[in-house]
DNA sequence: ACGAGGATGCTCT
DNA sequence: GAGCATCCTCGTG
């Protein structure tokens, strides 16, 4: 498997066209843990202007400065950098790092289609009954993937953990929808999904979600 | 099939 | 003390 990796150019771009061409690239790690492989099917994207990005609010609006100390702030850092952090107590979420540095973005990778390591990934997802089930989520396919704190702040642009262009090309449809999850900014359409891919993951939209909390009832 | 609730730890108020 | 870019289990139909 000679793939080259995506290099930081790549990611040096809006954040939201990176978030969409990342569909039908390949997440790989490669490193004496083994050989993983998974076509990505489903993003979201977060930009320094949207509530919901962990670094929204820590750059001063009169000075221009980032607050070096503020939740974010690693999403500043140079494109291609990884950002991983912990949900819930309990789930690793991986990022990669979009916009050149000092500019804050990233992509959240929501699931993919496991190609290669299969065995290996069952290990790290018991939980999982189906090769679907393996990582269509965020937090099943850091699982899979082997992937935890350890592996953030560092480029994802070469092993162990890197990005490449499929040799195979699958033509795809892409669909968007608002993102998964999320209580501020829901109405911006930042999730990319290949549409008809079973590995997308189970989620609802979050500005679906919140009109079905507010009528229970109504069904068919 | 679907919904409710719990797990669990870090950050911010 | 609340909220969180989630997932799993166990109820009820």
């Amino acid at each position: 498997m000679n793939l080259t990796p995506l290099t930081a150019g790549f990611f040096d771009r809006p954040t939201l066209d990176v978030a969409r061409d990342m569909l039908g690239v390949l997440l790989i790690r490669d490193d004496e843990t083994g050989y993983r492989a998974g076509r990505i099917v489903e993003t979201e994207a977060y930009t320094q202007d949207d509530p919901a990005f962990h670094g929204w609010g820590i750059v001063d609006r009169h000075t221009g400065l980032i607050k070096p100390d503020g939740r974010g702030y690693d999403l500043f850092a140079k494109p291609g950098t990884s950002y991983v952090y912990l949900i819930y107590g309990m789930y690793w979420l991986l990022n990669v790092v979009t916009e050149r540095e000092g500019v804050g973005g990233a992509v959240l990778i929501r699931a993919v289609e496991p190609m290669h390591g299969i065995d290996l990934m069952y290990e790290g997802r018991p939980a999982a009954r189906n090769e679907r089930e393996l990582a269509n989520g965020p937090g099943k396919l850091t699982q899979a993937f082997g992937v935890d704190k350890s592996q953030h702040g560092i480029m994802l642009t070469e092993p162990p953990l890197y990005f490449a262009a499929d040799p195979a090309v699958a033509p795809c449809t892409i669909s968007t929808s608002c993102r998964i999850g999320i209580t501020r900014g829901i109405d911006l359409p930042w999730r990319f999904f290949v549409d008809d891919s079973p590995y997308v993951s189970p989620g609802i939209p979050s500005d679906i979600a919140a009109e079905r909390r507010r009528e229970p009832e109504r069904r068919r």
